[in-house]
DNA sequence: CTGGTTGCAAAAGTTTTGCAACGAG
DNA sequence: CTCGTTGCAAAACTTTTGCAACCAG
């Protein structure tokens, strides 16, 4: 097993993500990290998130469509993408965490280890503009 | 609004994803279009595929890292992607169905209009496999 | 004819990787 | 010193698109 050494890159990038509720693309991160290290490459980021998510320390999202995001909240919890804006918000519900734990529970053998899901439809602010 | 033509080739592809219940990727069905159609362009099954999602005649599956998937099966059901062959398969569960309908009631404003969940681990194959 | 569809190829977008230099332990 | 990490660039991979020829209606 490979021994991790510590890198100020790759603490940065977790950093960012932690101060962050949206969820950044590799490259939104890349163009951020430069303003700290001008000469940070892409192939860094892409590696550290890479193993930021082998780890568990973040989540990668590859549910969207187009570029995958990622997520420094790494309980399992829902994801709502407006179909118009194309932002993606966390959701919050206790209903929504029972059921999907139930869910998981319903599979034979306790297979799951792991789930995700998405909803999708049209954000509050998307419906405010369109009432315009 | 365009005036749908008919083409042999959607009609073809349309026609070997129904007769699948994996979910093949677009470079797949390109691969298997070609016997047919000796040939037809990868642009050609994209714009296709791309255009039964459109009509809701297919799904388009983002959810598993890698290539896009499709799937014939139109009504809202999950996928299970086993993390060690990486096989994606359909679940079929009412209790799961039934949650996943409430969560989506679950939202203010019926904001949802569509959902998707899937579920991790290791597939029976795979497990099987272990215990030798 | 008209305009949607196709094959082809180029381009765009996203992610991975080989390699030599660098740096943490 | 050792080996994980970085920057850079090239390559791999996935998807979209411009265009002239083609074909369904």
């Amino acid at each position: 097993m490979a021994t991790l050494k510590y890198s100020r890159q790759r603490e940065s990038i977790k950093e960012f993500l932690t101060g962050r509720t949206d969820h950044p693309t590799a490259d939104f991160v890349y163009e951020n990290m430069k303003q700290i290290y001008p000469n940070i490459s892409l192939g860094t980021v892409y590696r550290n998130l890479s193993l930021l998510a082998d780890l568990g320390e973040i989540q990668k999202l590859s549910s969207f469509g187009g570029a995958d995001r990622f997520d420094a909240r790494t309980v399992p919890h829902c994801h709502f993408m407006c179909t118009r804006c194309g932002r993606v918000m966390d959701v919050f519900s206790e209903h929504i965490d029972k059921s999907l734990e139930s869910i998981a529970a319903d599979f034979k053998d306790g297979q799951i280890s792991d789930y995700k899901a998405r909803f999708f439809g049209i954000c509050k602010e998307c419906l405010k503009e369109e009432s315009h």
